[in-house]
DNA sequence: CGCTGTCTTGAGCTTGTTCAACTCCTGTGG
DNA sequence: CCACAGGAGTTGAACAAGCTCAAGACAGCG
């Protein structure tokens, strides 16, 4: 039962059209395997599956996930970690404070829930923004001692300490900079997430509401509106209702990191 | 003019004075070892050193560091975990908008460094506040394959993890409070720091300066005075130099996470 | 075609910043 | 031990950024 291939097919094209109009093309919203961040762990299972003997149903591939459905709740036992397939995720946090706060979003081919294998439940609320679709791979039922465990756990500690720096990051341009800094900065970021998978084009996706992007840049939705469409005034970007299109990088990228 | 001429001895303020006179015994400042976050590694190393032949120089104790002076700078290669003994330390990220950017503080018997194993640099500089002291463990030649290596690694995935979550929810708190319960949340989380080490008490040190509190809060070092004058005027704490007073934890507890 | 929730736009207000003057603390050298 | 210098901290006033409240415009969907 090697469907590795059946079920990595290729992804459908989409037809390429401009923007300035309201609505639009579909934008591409799955990943190859091969640009996924699961992908090492991934074939190794799947290589070794005949040898090793592992239990049924470790990894399951491409699994639909409907808008706004939840993948695990805050505080869940920790039990697989998740990369998306198709779509895009987000992950919020139970916050004493505001009734809720986003701290991530996930695009396809990046990791959900290896936060959760240290303290052994999920640290946050993930779900998905649209219709999408995710791989899991269970780690709680792997073998005690595998070539696959010792793998993982040289891979959790990459992935972890780069999430610390990467929260420390985030945290430091949080903070210090405007909110029209940090939107730049945000619309950047996701740029290159999906340049880094292969999903990159004149528009990006946006498949997040502004009171998401709000709360995650610590702002206020009306502040978000604002300043996209101070950024469009600018020349800098375009903005669809869901999608947006970074006209001039360069200038963004200035903006952001200005002094 | 200046004339505060012959009024400089331990003369009582009037009333309305801003600094609380400091009468207390001075603070402790150095954490024991049972209580320092190294000593599970620590100890470890320590009894099986006569087995395994570890290289010289793995465990270095109580290296004195003078105030302001370097533990490491941000790009160095990573060799060591670092837990302060005495005294206490900042980190200090290189940032492309401001100058500097102060990512946290380092109180006696926490760990530094931890995250610069993976990517194999030191992420950000770390000095000493004031004069201090260190143990230092080298990881970087450790043997592959022993048995200190896999609890090591089992330790650093699990400090790793909770940094991390540690590090979401201070992104959380920075970006959707305000200032002063910003200043709130930090003087509670130093004051539970010190008492998690023992070092817990009546007034506890506030080692760092205005500006690098205001640094690490993203805000104006004349907001963070402003704001401490508040708290103090509300009568939540008693601020002397490089001390603090808190006198109603309840409250002040209940301002950071309000509303 | 109308409903509902998301997004946009406007006006007044709160919070925190900037700039500048001043006070206080602490270490250093007579 | 005292005076001094320089850095750290405090205070005030004007200004700017972002928030709240409120109303209206525009999707997507039954």
């Amino acid at each position: 039962m090697r469907n590795h291939t059946s079920s990595c097919q290729k992804t459908p094209r989409q037809s390429g059209r401009k923007f300035h109009t309201p609505t639009q093309a579909p934008l591409i919203r799955t990943v190859e395997c091969d640009k996924c961040g699961l992908d090492p762990l991934c074939a190794l299972l799947a290589y070794d599956e005949g040898d090793v003997e592992l239990p049924e149903g470790t990894l399951l591939r491409k699994q639909p996930v409907s808008a706004s459905e939840r993948v695990f709740r805050a505080g869940a036992p920790f039990h697989s970690v998740f990369a998306v397939k198709t779509g895009a995720f987000k992950s919020v946090m139970p916050s004493a404070t505001t009734p809720e706060q986003v701290v991530g979003f996930h695009l396809p081919g990046e990791l959900i829930g290896l936060e959760g294998m240290a303290s052994g439940t999920y640290p946050y609320t993930v779900s998905a923004l649209d219709d999408a679709s995710i791989c899991a791979l269970r780690i709680d039922n792997l073998p005690e001692t595998s070539v696959e465990r010792d793998k993982l756990t040289a891979g959790i500690i990459d992935l972890l300490s780069s999430e610390v720096a990467f929260q420390r990051g985030l945290a430091a341009t949080l903070i210090h900079q405007s909110g029209e800094q940090r939107l730049a900065a945000f619309l950047i970021d996701l740029s290159e997430r999906y340049t880094d998978r292969g999903l990159a084009n004149v528009e990006i996706s946006l498949p997040m509401s502004r009171a998401d992007i709000a709360s995650f840049l610590g702002l206020a939705p009306e502040t978000v509106t604002r300043l996209l469409t101070r950024l469009q005034n600018s020349g800098l970007i375009d903005i669809g209702y869901r999608h947006v299109a970074i006209n001039n990088i360069d200038a963004l990228t200035a903006l952001a990191s200005s002094n």
